[in-house]
This record gives C-alpha cells, structure tokens and sequence, in this order.
DNA sequence: GCGGTTATGGACGATGTCGTCAAGAACGCA
DNA sequence: TGCGTTCTTGACGACATCGTCCATAACCGC
C-alpha cells in the first residue's frame, strides 16, 4: 500500500504526482489518506524515510561479511548497481530523484538524504577497512576518503545511467575506479600468485 | 527574459512549474508566452537545449589549452565545481535535474542530456590526451576510460553537493580521484623533481 | 445480534493550472 | 494625423488538484 504509493511519488515525482493519483493507485480514497497521513508532504516524507532506511540497509548488508571477501563483495555491490543503472526500464534511484527536485525546499527531505548517503559512505568505509586487513588496499590509504569517492562514483553512475548511457560503459567506469584503488606495495615473491580480478 | 524563466524551472523543476509562474518571471502575458514558444513542453525544450549548450560549451572552453596545463586545467574543473557544488545557495545543475525528473518521460530531453553528458566526456577526454602527450598520465592508459570516470566523479559530486556534503569532502573526493590516475612509469632520476601536486 | 466506535470513500468547495481568445497597445507608413 | 498590421495581454472556460466533510461500512466488546 506504501509500496503503491512510493512507486507513484517514484514514477512521475513529488511535484508531478496528485493526491488523486496516488488514491487510485494505492485503491483508498482521499479522506483515508488524509486521515492516516495528515497530507500529501508528510506521507512522502514517511514513504522517502523508509525507502531510505531501506536503501541504507541493503548496503549494510551486501557490504558485510568476512575480511576475505571484501573487495568481492564491493565490486559486486557497484558492478550490480551499474547494470541495474543502465537497465532502461530502470526508474533510476527514488533517494536521487528526491533530493535533486526537493531537497532546496524541504528540511526534512535534505537532512534525511545526507544522512542516507553518509550511512552508505560508512558501510563502504568499513568494507574498505576489511579490503585492508586482507591486504587487498594499502593499509596507508584514508580508508573514508576512498569511500567518498566510490560512494561519488556510485551516484555519478547513477546519474549517467538515468541519462541513457549504455552499460558497459558504466561497468568501464565501474573497473577503472577500481583499479585507482591504492594496492599495497608488492614484495617480489608476491607478484605472481596473489588473487587480483581482471581490470 | 529566457534567462528569467529557466531560473524558474530550475528552481521549481519542470512538473513544479505553472505557466502563470513564468509569465510573472519574464514580466510576459501568457498568450505571448503561448505564441512565441507554443506551450509549457516546447518553451522548456527551448531553455533545456540552450542550456545543454552552453554547458558543453563551458567544459569545451575550461578544458582545452596547451598539453602543458592540462593537468591544471583538469584540476581546476573539478576543484572549481567541487566548491560550487557544495555552496549551499547552489540550486544544483540544471542538466542534473531536468535529467531526474524527465528523462524517463520524455525523448527529446533524453536524447539532448545523453549527448550533453558525452560531449563533457570528449573534452574530458582530449584533455587527458593532453595530459598524456604532456607525461602527465601513463601514455598506455585509454583516455576515455579515465574521462568516463572522472565524468562520473564530477556527475556524483554534485549529486552529494546537492545532498548538502560540505566543500572539504566534496574537494577530498576530486583530490583522491585525481590521485588514482595512472602516472607514467618514473625513471629514478625523475623521482625528485617532476612536477607533482599535494593530495 | 447490537450499540458504539473507528475507518473508509467519494462528493464537494476553493483554488491552481492550462491553453485560448478578443480587446487593446505599439508600431510602421503615408 | 490616420490607418492597417502585428504583438501583447490578462480575463476566461475547462479541467485538475488540494484538503475537508459526512454518510456509510467495518469492526469490536458484550
């Protein structure tokens, strides 16, 4: 029923989305959504909070696990988002959509999507610290920083993605930001055997 | 006066938007709004493009130069649009926007931001064969793979600066996506001098 | 089964929005 | 100045949208 909702707000946006249209596609009427929500702001700002939750959720946990899988575990979780992205049929992230149209009007909304993006910031954060101690990433580098710029990659592929660009360019992009991670220096022994993926 | 109406769609959106809004913005009637452009569609078609334009236009101008500033001038951009990004007063990129609400419903704006966004990756992209030519960058790297990164970075920059991340993180980001650029292979000699910037 | 309580839903008034149109202003030209 | 042409305008009709309200339905304890 929220679900039916959210996809409305989702599809056409805050703006472009009618409170009759929203009661048609959830099957209550008006007065039953004004009477449980209060209007339309605050039913948006209850369904984007919980999409939120959510978003942030998912990446807690596609981001934990063991220290062995770590860097596994992060390039599935940006590969999969670059071919989810570039799927045409995909609607492109509600948290994106949201904050571009809303956040220089409503409070709320703006606290709710940094904190959003800060939460999935301290997920990869932690994951890097993982790819860390399994010496996939120089134990040197600031791991929140390189979480930074992958969280900017990750919603940059987004935002390229939404625009059309085709998926293996957003898989490319995907790679290369990997690859800039900073390894750990090699001892010479090391350089022929130890797991690397393909770039 | 087409100015004075596009700062009304980019503050508001295009959905948010009512013609009597604009009429008031430009100072025009509606029937002569009506005339000139033949409706809400078409005249943001018209301000949408133009826009496109100018931005590509932009990036063109700010990228190219002489091989030996390539670099700098790569840096100035992001550094440049990292701190506009993050000032709070920023209404957030209009192409960024418009690409969010509309690109799913509407052709022209879906084809105009797709060739917007590829056209900033070809300056990009020539300017990191500059950087190349210049020893900058290691000369076995594919350009276009670093320039679809680095537009990826820039599209994800201003998706966080809108969310409300502060200029440090913002520059931090674009610092550490520079510093992951493949450098040439240094001869020991070189190790000392060559020109280098902090990150 | 029944009275009281709560939830529901669609009609309603007020206002907003789109796109049109006829009245009038501005302009060029003799 | 007088006249015809073009441009401009805000009022207007039709419709959409917001949020309210009350008649009705569902539910509960007894």
């Amino acid at each position: 029923m929220l679900i039916a909702a959210r996809d409305q707000f989702w599809t056409t946006g805050y703006a472009g989305t009618s409170m009759d249209a929203i009661a048609a596609a959830t099957g209550l009427g008006k007065g039953s959504l004004y009477g449980a929500f209060g209007g339309k702001r605050e039913l948006f700002h209850r369904i984007f909070g919980d999409h939120c939750d959510e978003a942030v959720q998912l990446a807690n946990h596609r981001l934990s696990g063991s220290d062995e899988q770590a860097l596994e575990r992060l390039t599935a979780y940006l590969m999969d988002h670059a071919a989810f992205s570039s799927d045409p049929r995909h609607r492109g992230c509600l948290l994106a959509k949201t904050t571009a149209e809303l956040t220089e009007h409503d409070e709320v909304v703006s606290a709710r999507s940094l904190g959003a993006f800060q939460a999935v910031q301290q997920a990869i954060t932690a994951d890097l610290e993982a790819c860390q101690r399994n010496g996939d990433i120089d134990p040197a580098a600031d791991p929140r920083q390189l979480a930074a710029l992958l969280l900017a990659v990750h919603r940059g592929i987004e935002a390229l993605g939404k625009a059309g660009t085709d998926e293996g360019t957003l898989r490319s992009i995907t790679e290369t930001a990997l690859a800039g991670l900073p390894r750990p220096a090699l001892s010479p022994a090391e350089s022929a055997g130890s797991p690397r993926r393909s770039a």
